[in-house]
DNA sequence: CGCATCTTTGATTAAAATCAACCCAAGTGG
DNA sequence: CCACTTGGGTTGATTTTAATCAAAGATGCG
């Protein structure tokens, strides 16, 4: 327990700019946890008691239609701060987060952020500068969704996926946690059906190796290719 | 020009909980300004020198892509802000407004907004809850482009338009400025010939009453049942 | 080994885009 | 004041895309 220090936290671009007592003070209020793989960090609806910064793992964080719809909204990588509902006005979290594999973090109470907001003017910067960029990757996810053909769209979420989390391995890019065919279905707003078609096709041009749960991007120029709808569909 | 006044902006969501004094100081800085329909408030890209406030009027925002589509990212009523990138850490503009009627708005440099910021810790939070149920109408598109068809997706547009700035009528409620097919199509991702084909077919069930560049709801309930897939079609 | 979950692939269908005319209303300028 | 032009709007026919329906194969875990 006494073992959360500031090196935890330090050179992440949310700490960006945060003194080194300021960080020691906002690290002694955090507590440790960890997350099974497949446990909830948070759930939708809920009273958003706390907000939590991932130090490892990844949580995919999706909303759940009435019609039992799933919509995965993003992955958060180790660095990235969720549960932020309070930032935003908020009093419950709007969505679903789900460890993809066994996750570490830190947790602060919801009724801190007011302090930190206060104290901390450079962290509240930063956050806000998250936030913006998430507005601006769901207006993306829009226009995606509003303009381009099914290919094009999961060739973007692989190649998103792969500058976020891509491990190199010897055979190409590797997206470094499991994902089914079905979630990348979720993350694009098609069915698993298109998506293992598309990945078997693109398999056989070898721009892609796939397995179980895991995929690998041999050939990412290609897929750009793909993504921007500047190649012939076979 | 000395007849700003904090009349213009008491009263509005955004400065809940600001006192009098400062929003004179407030208005003090800013100035007024008119823009004649179909005229830029701001353009995708450009340098972010201003936030605005629209006190009268209609504004499209809208983004252009590469291949020269059209989105439709929102639409901005009196009372709200817009061109808030600074807020944001982003330094251009995301999108284009464009005056959708003649309107009146004010401005602000937006080198005060770390100074606001300051100051005015109401008008920080209130203006972070705006940008917050932004960020949720971004994702409830998303989720809608994702598990909704053409139809349900319009008829949630309308109705998001007729909460938005509805007018009553004899006939029923008016979508209050000029809207046209390829409007209501560039807001919902589908084509002003699918769009005109389901207002012609809800004008034969008496659901709307619609005209060019107008658009009158009828029966704002059977819409609802529409909008939430619970009637078949004809 | 057996069972859960994923994955693949074929056949069929449904939804909406595209292609193609044509109509109508509202300005504009001679 | 009227002809003409332009920007919407409508509607039919056709085509394309991707969903849905259906049935088997893999893979890996307990």
């Amino acid at each position: 327990m006494g073992s959360l220090d500031r090196s935890l936290i330090a050179g992440l671009p949310v700490f960006e700019g945060v003194a080194a007592a300021d960080l020691d003070r906002i690290v002694g209020q955090a507590r440790s946890l960890r997350i099974a793989k497949d446990q909830p960090v948070f759930e939708q609806e809920q009273e958003a008691h706390s907000f939590f910064l991932l130090l490892d793992g990844h949580v995919r964080v999706m909303k759940s239609t009435p019609d039992g719809h799933e919509v995965t909204v993003r992955y958060i990588s180790p660095g990235e701060l969720m549960g932020i509902a309070h930032a935003l006005g908020r009093t419950t979290y709007p969505a679903n987060a789900i460890a993809a594999v066994d996750c570490v973090a830190l947790a602060w109470p919801s009724q801190l952020w007011p302090t930190f907001a206060a104290d901390f003017p450079s962290f509240t910067t930063n956050t806000y500068k998250t936030v913006g960029s998430r507005l601006q990757d769901a207006h993306t996810r829009v226009i995606e969704m509003s303009t381009e053909q099914v290919d094009q769209r999961v060739a973007h979420a692989l190649l998103k996926l792969v500058k976020q989390t891509g491990k190199k391995t010897e055979e190409g890019i590797l997206i470094n946690f499991p994902i089914s065919r079905q979630d990348i279905a979720e993350m694009t707003g098609t069915t698993l059906h298109t998506v293992s078609r598309l990945l078997s096709a693109w398999e056989d041009q070898g721009l892609v190796k796939s397995g179980r749960q895991k995929v690998t991007v041999v050939e990412p120029h290609q897929l750009l290719l793909i993504a921007e709808g500047r190649v012939e569909k076979s």
